[in-house]
DNA sequence: ACCCTATCTAAGCGCCGTCAAGTTTTACTT
DNA sequence: AAGTAAAACTTGACGGCGCTTAGATAGGGT
């Protein structure tokens, strides 16, 4: 008979959905997601290790592999629970009713305000690991899904006319994903050490992706 | 330079410089850093360890650990010489005789170049390990210096006056890195399945910049 | 000739990811 | 309600890993 040691649910290894002290967790995948994504945020990827997380979520050592073939597969449930994360957060931003150019540079403030929360995450969402494999495939369509927002975006401002008619939609929005992916790299590392704030750059980026723009006259 | 071409030596175990089968393997270090760039190059970061790069270069397993304090440190010098190698490739094309804009559209190509050519040593470079610490003082200064080659050339584009007024040749700089670091990233892990060419994405990125010219007419 | 220091070795500690075999609970069938 | 198959979880162990300690070896400066 073992778990014969029945604590209160006060600590962090509850069960939290079906928070009763039962042999099965209930709700243990989602659980390791959680606990997972909030090790790396604090302790960073290197302080993530299966054993000790299965020990702070309050199962064996081999439980998780029950829910992920190895720690890559949580990984890359860690980093799509990220991209689904950021995409509803765009598309609070999106989904606004606002002019197009406003919410634009609302995207792409927001989409580095998100790197900037969960460095360590975001970092891990883009790792190579996850993205040279043919074994995550939901993550990987996450994150287009997520990439897909800007270009619709841009198309819709080419439907309204508002984009200078030798300007692709896909093109820009892969060119400001790009931008904007370096730019939430290099500040968060601190490489721009020559006084600059994040702020003062994605501004002038962002201007520069207005130049692409009909009737937005320069500041 | 542990990049530049493969070097004539056909035995990976051999001992470099000093090549005696002596106690004192007489350039340990050194041949740690490229037998290191060589695995990476072709097993990722995963398939280094230190145990094997010992066995393999034919010393102790703690023998390392006279040359750098631990794996961290070595896998410092490993991206520093990944940005020497960078830098020297990037000065061959820096200090031609050709126009300040050939050369920095092709210092543009010769970045992105090195980050396709090393993929994981370009990971590495860029690794949130080396840059959210302060024990690799040397690794990123060189790494700095090879970010001050793009300022320079805007510095020198400004001084010919071939940089609109309103343009700052750092702020321009830090946003062309940051566009070539996301353009590396995102194209090396694939994530731009829609079907576009690096090049052609780059050459787009290119003409963006050059509307900072003055007498650069569009096409 | 001596010692000092840099370099390298051998052995071992603790942590890690992962697996194999066995136990307990749930779900489904009749 | 009983029986059974599947799912969820545990225990124990294996090999590989980074790193440390204690000791051996080599070579240069005096």
């Amino acid at each position: 008979m073992p778990n014969t040691t029945e604590s209160p649910n006060t600590s962090l290894t509850d069960k939290k959905a079906s928070n009763k002290d039962t042999y099965h967790h209930g709700n243990l995948r989602e659980t390791l997601i959680e606990a997972s994504a909030h090790i790396i945020k604090i302790q960073g990827l290197e302080g993530l290790s299966l054993r000790k997380l299965a020990d702070q979520v309050g199962v064996s050592r081999a439980a998780p592999y029950h829910h992920f073939k190895d720690k890559n597969a949580l990984l890359a449930a860690v980093a799509e629970a990220g991209f689904e994360t950021l995409r509803t957060q765009l598309n609070n931003v999106v989904d606004q009713d606002k002019p197009l150019l406003i919410r634009l540079r609302e995207a792409v403030k927001g989409y580095l305000a998100f790197a900037h929360q969960y460095p360590t995450q975001y970092d891990l969402m883009f790792s190579h690991k996850l993205w040279d494999s043919d074994q995550f495939d939901d993550f990987q369509r996450h994150a287009k899904d997520c990439f897909r927002l800007y270009v619709r975006l841009f198309e819709q401002l080419k439907q309204q006319q508002q984009l200078k008619p030798e300007e692709d939609a896909l093109r820009l929005a892969q060119l400001l994903w790009a931008t904007l992916h370096g730019l939430a790299k290099l500040t968060e590392e601190g490489l721009f050490s020559v006084a600059i704030s994040i702020n003062e750059i994605t501004d002038y980026a962002l201007n520069r992706f207005e130049s692409s723009l009909i009737g937005v006259d320069k500041k």
